[in-house]
DNA sequence: AGCACGCCGACT
DNA sequence: GTCGGCGTGCTC
């Protein structure tokens, strides 16, 4: 409070004064005994209404005023209204205490805060901070973005002390980053306490999770916390397995979501508290209050599950870039392949590069073949079999040496369809969209508009002919199974994902993102399937996407020095899968970058889409005053009925284009405006 | 979003 | 004359 503030209590009489003047009304608290220092609660309401996106002002009962401190959770009563000078109705909302005030400046009577559901300070200041931004980089409600940032409140797990925080360790030694010409020198930047930025091309092979363990401990060491998300709940579980095997126990949590949401909430409030400094975990601790954080890292950026589903839909990497520069971090973005987005922050010269030798790089990675069309069609034994023979004799061969992992397409790839004779997609005469095989020998259709096409004849050739691609993978892969009995076969896949399978000869069948890690020096060949159904996606990052994809399988084979062979069927001319063969992945993205800033895509543009029913489309863009540089892309029709807009910006205009975009949203929705428009920023699912 | 109040048509 | 249509407006 400023000196020249009258005290608390005259200012609540000021309240009263002015409220009985312009409403005569008498106070609804009368004769509840308030707060005396600080009488006031600004509270976030939960309630994720876009329009509501402000902080309502409540009364603190003197009964609650030591519990009632900002960060705890309350209860409200919202939406009353006064008859006869009483308070009726108003239903009961969870919300936060983001502030205690001596007045208010709202002028009626203020409500008295129903309950303080805990004294636990969970919406800290510098969390709430983190969500204001979140929230208006990407146009949408700040409780929405506090319901992302805070767990559930489990009780039980309040009530227990967390452990006391264990001294800072000493800072680990290179290990494997040495093979990185950079790497030690990274380390040594954490531990003294800098905030470097590195985009990391990590080597292929079983080390990243060891190598992102020491980055953590050399960040610990400074005396600062440090945050690690990645994709999924295996490589967490890696992560926190290497992190284990260097600091030992209780310096780390993992917050990944099958603890189980007590266990969950425990681990929470112990780096809520302070009690532990590191964490790594899946998508949602991208929000873990991590006191003094001194490193974000995230690793696979590529993988879509860093992109939250709930809205506005935050990605893990804007949001942890937003903590690197809001809370001064040093920054860490890893992968075996990168995404244009990467390659941008090393262009921009925001980050450097963190890369290894080429020499590094034939050291681990393994030989890369391929078998593209012209080969198959050569290939008269593949057209009987319907598998190239150099893929037997690549199983064959492996299989004495250890396991073989197939990469098959998932199954529900609906199969897409080509021209048999010059193998150009085909498309819906009517709409252009893409011809796919509900079932085998039936009548294709069309996969937008749904038109089945009995007369399909190519646009580009005028062949008759179509050819399925991808049927076949799975059942290939069964027919490898049969043609070597002895050989036990696995499989991992959506509903059953195997962790790791074990060193001796084995087929390990697997969906991409579900490959087990193999024991030892790791497989002795894989065999990537699916080529043609990762790159024919309508999709931006199609290639970038398969890249991803092929690179994690392959790294799961030992290095070509220890025979390692990787065989992927797709045409050798294709971009990614020549950054497969000479693994280079750096120099993909770079020109994945290249292309995309001629074509003005994101992310060297922003990128916002509106869609919704058209007349509300329409309404909503009236409204906005975009930025003087935007570009307006559509709208078009979608399937749902309605029509969707693109709004494209350059990149410096991103923040204007979301706050414009959210206070249109705001006016159109306080003005009781009819249907709702979906905003999204930077929508990951534009073809 | 709910849930009020508010000024114009068909019913007891 | 009243019941009630859902058109604006507010919620601490």
């Amino acid at each position: 409070m400023s000196p020249e503030e009258p005290p608390a209590a005259e200012q609540l009489a000021l309240i009263r004064a002015t409220t009985r003047k312009a409403k005569a009304k008498p106070r609804t608290w009368r004769g509840a005994q308030l707060a005396e220092g600080l009488p006031v609660a600004r509270v976030l309401v939960d309630k994720g209404l876009l329009h509501l996106d402000q902080f309502f002002d409540y009364a603190v009962p003197a009964a609650m005023d030591a519990d009632a401190q900002p960060g705890v959770r309350v209860r409200v009563r919202f939406g009353a209204r006064v008859v006869k000078g009483r308070r009726e109705g108003g239903t009961l909302h969870d919300g936060f205490i983001v502030e205690r005030r001596a007045d208010s400046d709202y002028a009626g009577p203020l409500a008295p805060l129903a309950q303080v559901l805990s004294a636990e300070v969970v919406l800290t200041p510098p969390l709430l901070s983190l969500c204001r931004h979140v929230a208006d980089r990407y146009a949408g409600a700040l409780a929405d973005v506090v319901q992302l940032a805070v767990p559930p409140r489990m009780a039980r797990a309040e009530k227990d002390p967390s452990p006391d925080p264990l001294p800072a360790p000493a800072a680990p030694e290179p290990g494997s980053w040495s093979r990185y010409a950079t790497g030690p020198a990274y380390l040594q930047a954490l531990a003294r306490g800098d905030t470097p930025r590195a985009v990391w091309l990590a080597l292929p092979g079983p080390h990243w999770p060891a190598e992102l363990a020491r980055a953590i401990g050399a960040t610990l060491a400074s005396g600062r916390g440090a945050l690690a998300v990645l994709p999924d709940g295996r490589s967490a579980a890696r992560a926190d397995a290497a992190l284990t095997e260097l600091l030992g126990e209780g310096r780390h949590v993992m917050l990944t979501a099958d603890a189980g949401p007590e266990e969950r909430y425990r681990r929470w409030l112990a780096v809520s508290r302070g009690a532990v400094r590191a964490v790594v975990g899946t998508r949602a601790a991208m929000f873990a209050p991590v006191a003094d954080l001194g490193l974000v890292a995230l690793w696979d950026d590529g993988d879509s599950s860093h992109a939250e589903p709930h809205a506005p839909q935050p990605h893990a990497r804007d949001v942890l870039l937003l903590r690197a520069a809001e809370e001064r971090t040093a920054f860490l973005l890893g992968g075996l392949t990168g995404t244009v987005e990467g390659a941008q922050l090393v262009d921009s010269g925001w980050a450097l590069p963190l890369a290894a030798a080429r020499d590094q790089v034939r050291a681990a990675a393994p030989l890369v073949r391929t078998v593209g069309d012209a080969d198959q069609a050569r290939d008269a034994a593949a057209r009987a079999a319907r598998l190239p023979s150099l893929a037997w004799q690549v199983t064959r061969d492996a299989l004495a040496h250890g396991p073989v992992l197939v990469q098959v397409p998932r199954r529900g790839y609906v199969p897409r369809l080509a021209c048999d004779s010059c193998r150009n997609p085909a498309r819906c005469a009517a709409c252009a969209g893409p011809l796919e095989l509900r079932e085998r020998g039936g009548t294709p259709s069309c996969g937008w508009c749904g038109r089945p096409a009995a007369d399909w004849h190519c646009q580009e050739c005028g062949g008759f002919r179509l050819r399925a691609q991808v049927v076949g993978a799975r059942r290939t892969a069964e027919e490898l199974g049969r043609a070597f009995p002895r050989v036990p076969v696995r499989t991992s896949g959506r509903d059953t994902v195997l962790p790791s399978v074990g060193a001796a000869p084995a087929l390990v069948i697997a969906t991409p993102g579900a490959e087990p890690v193999a024991e030892g020096p790791g497989y002795a060949a894989a065999l990537l399937l699916d080529g043609w159904a990762l790159l024919n996606r309508p999709d931006l990052r199609a290639g970038e996407e398969a890249l991803r994809r092929w690179a994690a399988a392959s790294a799961l084979v030992r290095s070509a020095g220890e025979g390692g062979t990787v065989l992927v069927l797709a045409e050798p001319t294709l971009r990614p899968v020549q950054a497969l063969v000479r693994w280079d992945p750096a120099g993909h993205a770079v020109r994945e970058l290249a292309e995309r800033a001629e074509l003005r895509f994101p992310p060297v543009s922003r990128m916002a889409s509106v869609s919704g029913p058209a007349a509300a489309v329409a309404e909503l863009l009236a409204l906005v005053r975009l930025p003087p540089d935007t570009d307006q892309l559509g709208p078009v029709p979608t399937p749902a009925g309605g029509e969707r807009l693109l709004l494209r910006v350059p990149p410096g205009s991103g923040a204007a284009l979301a706050a414009a975009l959210k206070s249109g949203q705001v006016a159109r929705a306080t003005r009781g405006g009819g249907d709702p428009v979906a905003v999204r920023l930077d929508p990951t699912d534009i073809g």
